[in-house]
DNA sequence: ACAATACAACTTGTATACAAGATGGTTTTA
DNA sequence: TAAAACCATCTTGTATACAAGTTGTATTGT
């Protein structure tokens, strides 16, 4: 689409660029570089900044450029925590409301990720990851819940990039996905909710596990 | 402080007027009309429509302006309903971290509450309705959810306007006020699940009540 | 009279010029 | 030499000019 506007692109573009990790937290830019690097002038580009400082993926440093959001260990799990609280909810509302067609849906997707795992496509396995929990949030039948979660899942995203190098957690990952759909086959809320905390539980776990790693790794890094 | 960016000023000013029904809902405008009344630029015009076009209080039309978010009444349920489901997750928590302060303060918040239901100030009790919650919010010891409950306290307040006309319902508001209260005095989490649960069926069922009421009564205007 | 086309008046989208504040280095003075 | 003041430079904040798209109306042709 020529059709979409600059603003749309830079917004989109920076986006994917921070929750990917391409940009690292920490990092600090302006407005004019970022304006300079896309090619566009520093309009659409304060406009698609704004947007993430509200979604808090940047900080906005008043007349001293940006800073990419690197939130510390405390507060990332906090996040994990307070998502798979709202899941628990959510999934047993989705519990009484699902279709036959999404659950047909959700069998589709766990296929699909387990080719991904063999093949090691990590980038389709994490949309296909987003893919699997937003069926469960239409499935709710709640537009509140629906963005909440949705936001909560995004912001989540940036910060399980480590899960991409390690092959085991995904089988991990996707063992819980099949508990989850079959619970959802019986339509039983508390079968789905109990399946869905020890996923939260588990991948909450594994980000501890990856956080020491990575902080152990960093301190020699630092120490040479 | 005169250094507030007018950016600032103008979506405190928009989002304010658009909270309390100042701007009904369905409302059109544009950028440029804004502008001229505020006396300011179109550019901090700009910024602030697009932080409540982010926050959903209005809709964007590409090249026609902006509409002033007008909830169906389902929505508007959904949202109600959304809001004491994660409350009542809160509050969970909340009870078992909630300092002597902290209950100090919801005790004076109710006190002052009783004294504004006597003088009839609706404005004032708003405030503190919204003061008392929020500091169930903050004593959960959690950013992510103190966020996402701030940001649905303040989406209800704007649906919530009708209730200030019927001076009943807040005396059933503060009576669940020192309910909640009472339970978290005694530090435990079920008693405080049950005592929001009440609270936010309350509230629902007024809700309804008045879009009812809303409802018939904008049904014989059209009718003549 | 009706339909189609063109134009005029809106709208937002984007670029740019300039204002104003903050910061850090350099120069000057004690 | 050290400290203070000033200035250059970099940042965002704001205003405005212009581009481009949309819509509705008026005019013209059949």
């Amino acid at each position: 689409m020529d059709t979409q506007p600059l603003k749309d692109k830079v917004y989109k573009t920076l986006r994917y660029d921070i929750l990917t990790g391409k940009i690292p937290g920490g990092t600090h830019t302006t407005e004019s570089s970022i304006a300079k690097q896309l090619d566009v002038s520093r309009t659409p580009v304060r406009e698609a900044l704004q947007r993430l400082t509200q979604e808090r993926l940047i900080i906005s440093l008043p007349r001293a450029g940006y800073l990419i959001e690197a939130m510390s260990d405390e507060d990332i799990q906090d996040l994990f925590s307070a998502r798979f609280d709202i899941e628990a909810l959510v999934i047993k509302k989705a519990a009484r409301h699902i279709t036959v067609d999404e659950l047909k849906q959700m069998d589709d997707n766990i296929e699909k990720t387990k080719v991904c795992i063999r093949t090691g496509e990590l980038q389709r396995m994490t949309e296909l990851d987003l893919e699997f929990h937003a069926i469960i949030y239409k499935a709710a039948r709640s537009k509140t819940f629906y963005r909440i979660c949705r936001n909560l899942g995004d912001l989540t995203m940036k910060y399980r990039h480590g899960l991409n190098l390690v092959r085991n957690l995904w089988k991990e990952a996707i063992e819980n996905h099949t508990t989850i759909y079959q619970a959802l086959l019986t339509k039983d809320p508390d079968k789905a909710y109990r399946a869905i905390t020890r996923h939260g539980d588990q991948a909450r776990a594994q980000l501890i596990e990856i956080m020491k790693k990575v902080r152990s790794e960093s301190f020699f890094k630092n120490d040479i």
